[in-house]
DNA sequence: GGTGAATTAGAACTAGTATTCTATTACACG
DNA sequence: CGTGTAATAGAATACTAGTTCTAATTCACC
């Protein structure tokens, strides 16, 4: 019996996600999210209960996509293929979505607000921040058979820093990672590899 | 005969400092600074045009004040361990100055909002800019003869991408980066420079 | 002590946006 | 055809800063 919906939850989100990736969260005003979906303002609040909950759920939607792919391949064998597959998959990642790419490697989660985020989202942000932690801890253990602070780190930046501190000026210039990025990410993770003690079990055969 | 001040430029400059480190630039509201000086709203404007003036100036400091120490290692000679003190020095920085730190790494230039910077300031920010861009092809040129795109990008890797990546994470959790980090900046620096082409004047005596 | 210019004080004013509210509309169903 | 319900429309409101304005102070100098 009702009249037939016009503008759905996932066609706001996408409308806001493209705002965001171009003119950052801050531009992502009520109104510019209901100018590029032809609603008014009004229309938003039938969908979503703030302006925060739209991009709230912007940024988990993104993140949560880009986690399962990036852990998947982390999770391959063996695990020092896996690594680097993860590690040069940030770069891929980049250039098949660059703007998902913008949208969570140039702006932060903070840049968000998460004050002002109800309960049940601000859960899954920690959820999924969770899951980063227990997903490197896991991979090291199978890596090299521990996963101590110092061990995880060091292979954080391997698998995650790294890559995205080779990807992060050419997401900020709008432009794809050239090849050369690759090189880079696979000589790091190579480097930060030799400073993990390996216990002889996961040493690789020479 | 006027009356003697209060509040001057640098004592507002340094509260709003203090802010943007803890708060972000969005918490560092007229507001939030004018009580932070013990100082009424109004006065603020006496010494600034806008808020803008005041965030730009903050940023402006501290790029100039960073960028001096940081280039001034990467003049060093020989040019290979020039490069290195320099990237060991951005965690080293990070130590010495948690909250200058912060206010560079931990938020972008864009996160300053630029529009509304007058002419002037603005002019200020794209030299400082310019001066990273020529610095590190003239560091590129001595260490390998070298300067071409690629190459140029490839060294800055090395020397502010990969320290900057290492120490990331530390300043977001207002900790001091662990001695490991200066182990990753040393480890990647020496893979990101093998993979630039060498000419025989310029390579390494073995 | 006056005097005046720089400075402080703080209230008043704006501007931009998030949010709410009250129609009005469209459509499936009987 | 009515009718009820979910949805759209868009104006009205509220709120949060940034900015401006005017009056009151202070102090070096005469």
């Amino acid at each position: 019996m009702p009249r037939v919906s016009k503008f759905d939850e996932d066609q706001i989100l996408t409308a806001a996600g493209r705002i965001i990736a171009t003119h950052g969260p801050s531009g992502a005003t009520i109104g510019a999210i209901a100018r590029a979906v032809g609603a008014p303002t009004g229309s938003i609040y039938h969908r979503f209960d703030s302006r925060d909950v739209v991009l709230a759920k912007v940024w988990l939607r993104a993140a949560a996509t880009f986690q399962a792919a990036f852990f998947e391949r982390l999770r391959g064998s063996p695990p020092r293929k896996a690594g680097l597959d993860a590690a040069l998959y940030m770069a891929e990642r980049v250039r098949l979505h660059p703007q998902e790419a913008r949208l969570l490697l140039h702006h932060r989660r903070e840049d968000f607000v998460d004050r002002g985020w109800p309960a049940g989202l601000r859960r899954q942000a920690a959820e999924l921040g969770q899951q980063v932690e227990a997903e490197l801890a896991r991979f090291s253990q199978r890596l090299c058979g521990r996963a101590d602070a110092r061990t995880v780190r060091i292979v954080a930046y391997a698998v995650v820093e790294a890559p995205f501190a080779a990807v992060r000026r050419h997401v900020s210039v709008h432009e794809s990672p050239p090849p050369y990025v690759d090189t880079l990410i696979r000589a790091t993770y190579a480097a930060a590899l030799r400073l993990v003690p390996m216990t002889s079990r996961s040493r690789r055969p020479s």
